[in-house]
RNA sequence: UGGGGCGUGGCCAAGCGGUUAAGGCACGGGGUUUUGAUCUCCGCAUCCCAGGUUCGAGUCCUGGCGCCCCAGCCA
């Protein structure tokens, strides 16, 4: 990973609090988490957290961020999340140390912590089936009633929950709730569940519980055992906020961290959420969790973003409590920074047609220099073969070009890049009147792309000599959805909103000889953008690349 | 007409009562350029609305308006 330009982390009211703390000296330092469920794949959202909390523990004194795995629902979660998620948050750049923690590792002292709330009078066991739970409960603007079950005595609730626990009950018979206030304005604090019945296995306790904590119990004990001072969480968990104090101020924990809130990131032209990735992808809308066109992160790396450029995504875009919808192009700008900065030029072309320069010797072979960084000479240069035959881009010809086109016409000369000049006499036409042949001149004297008589030529165009070129299969990705906020509307679901535009594939594309090496990094196509060998298809003798992103292009704005 | 949040330019986002309201992205225009890329220069808001407090308010107060979240034995 290339480190060397990465800028101070901009602050934001999070880090202002915290700045506050050390200040008064409630703390002396920070303990952050980054708390994911396992039962999906990390997108860039979750990333926006990571960098988040994880940035907090690089940028603060003796600071630690834990990984913990929120695994409380056994019947959403499997352990293959759990590695795909590790292997994400180190991918991005991040590293959790020994501080590796599972929300099930607390299981036995989150059972004496409902005990001990049961002993306080504050929990109990409720028997009412869900649909009654739902009925009492009442709704946003009436207040529910206390449940039938809530007067049992300590020693019935214990009883109770003890035979819970042993998996004595069906799924739904009982519910450790705990006793707060039915008629709370705030509808979290209607006796919320506290465990739940769950007749199955654990991916890490195995057979051992026949109970399983809610989020809201479990979420701040695990966070004050260890030892978190500031969690952060995403706004929807504001009104759950009462509840975390709620639960800490009653129990005698070793902290009581504090919940801070802050936006969900969104990005226009994509969907975020865990339920919509998990129904593309099982819906087969997508190939896959890695499918390039994801907003996860394991389809971004795959489609050849990299670490530098979502963390400098995640700190351009901020820290706050506002609702937004990021635009693609800060992403994109980001990308292209890191891209132009560290990847190595290199010449490709994309939708070939032949350019035949008449002038040129039969069987002439010259080995040409390109730089390997127009900005950096000490990556030197590389030997480009050049010939009489080149493949050249379809769209660097046109017929009845205006003046303001640069590229290939009848009687217009242009460079080829490290080349030579050529202009254009004529084309081959097909018997549909497709053409099959640009035909040009060189001019011998202009080696390298440059002629003494200090003659302009205005355009510059890429190419490949024909005999020497790489085959490859190029994929080029489109925005996955047609609108800017597919998930925003409410008469329309959000897949009506898919573009079945969103993938094209160019199988007969033509690379420059010193592209056959295999390469995990990605390169310049110039011109064209940036691009990278696709993780899992691309094989020796049948390579495949990805387009990560296009460079920017004022000329087709222009048009 | 329940509770909790949010409201600074097209999209983000600084601003914490006192010079002409940072910066990024986007957009428009000029220059450089062997990538119509990069780089570079220039342009681009009076802060949701209405009152009020103050010598002075985006920043304080009051009242509106708008948007988001909450009625899982999900997280």
């Amino acid at each position: 990973m290339n480190d060397t330009t990465t800028e101070p982390t901009p602050s934001n009211f999070i880090r202002n609090i915290i700045d506050a703390d050390l200040e008064s000296g409630k703390h002396n330092k920070v303990i952050t988490r980054f708390p994911p469920e396992p039962n999906g794949y990390l997108h860039i959202g979750h990333a926006k957290s990571i960098c988040l909390n994880f940035g907090i523990s690089q940028d603060y004194p003796d600071a630690t961020c834990h990984l913990r795995f929120d695994d409380t629902n056994p019947g959403k979660e499997k352990s293959e999340y759990i590695d795909a998620i590790k292997e994400d948050v180190r991918w991005l750049g991040f590293d959790w140390a020994d501080n590796l923690h599972h929300t099930s590792d607390y299981f036995d002292q989150l059972y004496a912590y409902a005990v001990e709330l049961i002993k306080k009078d504050k929990a109990y066991v409720d028997s009412l089936s869900a649909g009654d739970i739902r009925l009492y409960r009442g709704n946003l603007t009436e207040p529910g009633k206390d449940s039938p079950f809530r007067g049992r005595s300590v020693e019935d609730n214990i009883a109770l929950l003890e035979g819970m626990k042993k998996g004595e009950f069906a799924e739904g018979e009982h519910l450790l709730r705990a006793k707060i206030d039915m008629s709370a304005p705030n509808i979290n604090m209607r006796d919320p569940a506290i465990y739940r019945i769950k007749n199955m296995s654990h991916p890490m306790t195995g057979d051992t519980w026949h109970i399983y904590p809610m989020y809201d119990f479990a979420h701040c004990v695990s966070d004050a055992i260890e030892g978190i001072t500031h969690s952060l969480c995403t706004l929807e968990f504001e009104d759950h906020r009462p509840l975390y104090d709620w639960f800490l101020d009653e129990l005698e924990t070793p902290a009581h961290p504090q919940q801070i809130e802050f936006s969900r990131l969104n990005l226009d032209y994509t969907v975020m959420s865990k339920r919509k990735l998990h129904e593309l992808v099982e819906g087969d809308f997508v190939n896959g969790w890695n499918d390039p066109r994801l907003p996860t992160l394991s389809g971004m790396r795959r489609r050849g973003y990299t670490p530098n450029a979502i963390r400098d995504f995640c700190s351009r875009i901020g820290v706050t409590k506002k609702d937004n919808i990021i635009e693609m192009s800060v992403l994109e700008n980001s990308l292209r920074e890191d891209l132009g900065e560290n990847s190595p030029r290199a010449l490709a072309v994309l939708d070939p047609i032949k350019l035949i320069i008449t002038n040129y010797p039969e069987d002439q072979d010259e080995i040409l220099a390109g730089v390997n960084h127009p900005k950096k000479p000490e990556e030197g240069m590389r030997d480009i073969p050049f010939s009489k035959e080149l493949y050249i881009e379809r769209s660097d010809y046109m017929e009845d070009a205006p003046k303001k086109f640069f590229r290939l016409t009848e009687g217009r000369e242009v460079r080829l890049r490290f080349a030579y000049y050529v202009t254009c006499t004529h084309v081959i036409k097909d018997a549909s009147g497709e053409v099959t042949e640009v035909h040009c001149t060189y001019d011998s004297q202009t080696r390298g792309g440059k002629s003494e008589d200090g003659r302009k030529v205005k355009g510059t165009i890429h190419w490949v000599s024909a005999k020497h070129a790489v085959n490859a299969e190029v994929r080029q990705y489109d925005r996955l959805f047609t609108i800017a906020a597919p998930a925003s509307s409410k008469e329309q679901d959000y897949k009506d909103f898919i573009n079945k535009d969103s993938i094209h594939v160019l199988k007969n594309c033509k690379l420059e000889a010193s592209l056959l090496e295999p390469a995990t990094a990605a390169y310049q196509f110039e011109r064209q953008g940036y691009f990278c060998q696709d993780n899992v298809d691309s094989k020796a003798g049948a390579l495949v690349f990805n387009r990560i992103v296009t460079l920017r292009d004022s000329w087709a704005k222009k048009k």
